[in-house]
DNA sequence: TCAATAGTGTCTTTAAGACAATATGGG
DNA sequence: CCCATATTGTCTTAAAGACACTATTGA
């Protein structure tokens, strides 16, 4: 399999978002560049596609390669492709970006390429309370306003909430992924009804467990073979929780 | 801007599904290509992207380039990027696909690339009453059932509809809209309640046309500023119409 | 005046919004 | 026993589903 000699050559990367929430955040995986152009810089995890993979392909072993960390039940899909001429000073190169959702994860461990690897708050990284931004390499900041996006809005009419809760977990875990999304808790009692009443969305098991301080003990549930939410959880209006 | 010279080099692509409404039923535009590969087959637009072209301007040229028709105010979105090691036999080639929307159009014009170039009835493509599917260039089948199920999921959500026809337009000639996308009419009061509903869906005009055949004309209708529905649209659960 | 299409109204049903009350496990 | 959390319930309101009816144009 050769490249067609006759056209310009492109080089194309798989860079991937991955989420998680950590300390009631929506957080995300950033690296820090070892090597120019941007070295110093925090950037998502990524890399070269090879000349035998596709792009999830080469997204998962990016993420193993930088991070360390296992490939497992996550969630994991395109998000869209940047072509700008100029987003990578090293020449023509496009990005297929990619999102990932994953359970509140051990930290990870810095990979070849990468002098650091660790989750930030988004919050912190896009819009902090104070001082600057974090200035990402190339068009990564774009590339992660879009991603979060993305899971805000499949949040409202998908499952996929539950990627980000290890399993077994309580709805009160669940509902805390909604709120750190979206910024405000959904109401309760509405929320469990919502749950509850879809088909497939939820799974309970039959073992109760603690999700947090004293209290009492909640019911654990699994994810369920539903995939969309219909009609969709409607996003709470409230402005964003820091 | 040079290409990266360590990492193998790709071609990329950009190509586009364009969709109208014509005859009452989703209609796309193919192209007959004249070269090899798949030479004879029919295919969606696009071509290589051009050194200092992002995706889109690359779309909207090869667009032209193929089909003679002009750069309109069409709606267009990109995607996903399809990136299979052996979708292109000449070579590692990935596409970024697109969707675009337009309303009826004249009859396009096949360029250089094209031996021909017309519009299909995309159930005719895909799921024909009688024989066989047409069997599409390159991973092309699999880029049009994607197209089509954005298609007919965005009008769910967005005020796209509105896309599919010219201004001035009435409301049963919107409602048109939904019934060749999802296959089955949506109620007449409870469609006209919704759009007239959703504020800045279509602004109405002072004037009055005829859409069909004899009977009462209808007041004339432009696309509004809104760009989605909330909540959402449902789609009827009406299987397939041809 | 009649056919055909445009446009309105209403009753029912579903599900969300808001909020209150009760249940239960663990110190 | 008492606190914190889980769980259930109820009243209100928004909006869709289903369907019937009236209005207007032009042949």
């Amino acid at each position: 399999m050769s490249y067609v000699s006759e056209y310009p050559p492109f080089s194309v990367t798989a860079d991937i978002a991955v989420f998680t929430i950590r300390d009631g955040a929506l957080s995300v995986l950033l690296v820090e560049r070892a090597k120019d152009p941007y070295a110093g810089s925090w950037a998502l995890p990524g890399g070269f596609i090879d000349p035998d993979e596709d792009a999830e392909t080469a997204a998962w072993r990016e993420l193993q390669e930088e991070t360390g960390l296992e490939r497992a039940a996550w969630h994991l899909e395109q998000l869209r492709t940047y072509t700008a001429p100029d987003r990578d000073p090293r020449g023509r190169t496009v990005s297929v970006a990619h999102v990932a959702l994953a359970p509140d994860l051990p930290d990870p461990s810095a990979g070849d390429d990468a002098a650091d690897a660790r989750w930030w708050a988004v919050d912190d990284v896009l819009e902090p309370e104070e001082g600057e931004a974090l200035a990402l390499a190339f068009d990564h900041r774009e590339i992660l306003l879009d991603a979060r996006e993305r899971v805000r809005a499949k949040l409202e009419y998908t499952t996929l909430a539950a990627a980000f809760v290890a399993e077994p977990f309580t709805l009160a875990e669940l509902r805390r992924v909604y709120t750190a999304v979206w910024g405000a808790p959904p109401d309760l009692g509405n929320f469990r009804r919502k749950v509850l009443g879809t088909e497939g969305f939820v799974v309970p098991t039959n073992t109760h467990g603690t999700s947090s301080g004293g209290g009492r003990s909640a019911l654990l549930y699994r994810r369920g073979s539903a995939t969309t939410v219909s009609p969709p959880m409607a996003r709470s209006t409230a402005s964003d929780a820091g």
